[in-house]
DNA sequence: AAGGAAAGATGATGATCATCATCTAAAGGA
DNA sequence: TCCTTTAGATGATGATCATCATCTTTCCTT
């Protein structure tokens, strides 16, 4: 059956959405395509209409998911005019980002998927870090440009990391001492109090 | 075909081996038995004389993988003995080790597989992660030892989130960046020179 | 109003998956 | 030396996978 225009976007959009979500929890390889049509209230038939490929979805939601993040980030700085940086450490090193991997940054949880994926995907990362590090630069108080980008490049690598080992362990007690321990020492070596 | 007891427990050794290293390389997920047990050089009708199932040959690898880990830690500061530190940080940020996940850090190859995996594998990566945390508070400078625990739980996440954030993007200007901060950033955090 | 175009449903394809039953041949105790 | 045990090979199982051909139904153009 035969649908309208603006309906065959909207269940693009559903596609992506429930991919993007989808592939954050369980990795790409843990989802078939079949999961997310079905999340997308589709069936799995109608999904090569919309992609030439599975590959090509993890690629576009891949893409969508950079783009989404940083806009998340740039809401962050924006809600928070006066300390910034710490608003953005308190939003990614909390516990309730790292209990919900699905509405998450897509590196704490896909980035070893990715290192694994085609240039398309490393390429989609690639630039959705560099547009994440240009917030982060003008977030991290200093006067010298190339040592804020130097802090942030720093501070990326030990955000995705803190919340990568925090699911990544057993003991819920190491888990919230990671994420603090992130939070403190990284306002730290911005020069900010605890 | 019966075979002696030392050649089971060699075989026995191999799958572990083959296992550990695929996994890394291609992800829990993107490894089969059989390919296993071909690595191994064995058919695949053997494996679960064993191993209880693929979820049992998960755990059991990621136990070895972090016992190797702790090992492999502890024999670069024993052949550093003044710059353990520094010695640290310069295996884990190379470039061998970014192009190199088979061989490499568990935690930067399989950390959101890790995430997503039963209690059993969470729990290994738990205990490994306590490991390397101890091996990096007695390598890094200071007096304090609470000062040097948490410093090296940063330093944990950065080193973790640097490797993972350079093996997933496309460009290598910036993967070179992200290790090359990394190293820069960390030492000068532990009040050593670069 | 009519006909072509296409979105999505249905169902089949062959590949790959984890798991297991059965068979074999050799090991190691008697 | 014989017999029991068992490691590993062979091959089958049913589930799941990505992909695609076909069909139906409706949209949208003419």
């Amino acid at each position: 059956m035969r649908v309208s225009r603006e309906k065959t976007a909207e269940n693009r959009e559903r596609i992506l959405n429930a991919a993007a979500g989808l592939f954050r929890t369980r990795g790409f390889n843990g989802v078939g395509v079949a999961d997310i049509m079905q999340a997308a209230d589709l069936t799995h038939g109608g999904f090569y209409g919309h992609f030439a490929s599975k590959d090509d979805l993890v690629a576009q939601a891949s893409r969508r998911t950079m783009r989404r993040a940083a806009a998340n980030w740039e809401g962050v700085v924006a809600d928070a005019p006066d300390h910034p940086y710490a608003a953005l450490l308190d939003h990614y090193l909390s516990a309730r980002h790292r209990d919900d991997p699905g509405h998450g940054c897509a590196f704490a949880a896909l980035g070893n998927d990715a290192a694994r994926s085609g240039k398309a995907v490393r390429h989609a990362f690639g630039e959705g870090l560099q547009q994440l590090l240009d917030i982060l630069t003008e977030a991290i108080p200093g006067r010298s440009k190339a040592v804020r980008r130097r802090k942030a490049v720093i501070a990326m690598a030990a955000l995705v990391g803190a919340v990568t080992l925090a699911r990544a362990v057993d003991d819920p007690k190491l888990s919230e001492e990671i994420l603090g321990t992130a939070r403190r020492e990284l306002l730290a070596a911005a020069g900010l109090a605890a």
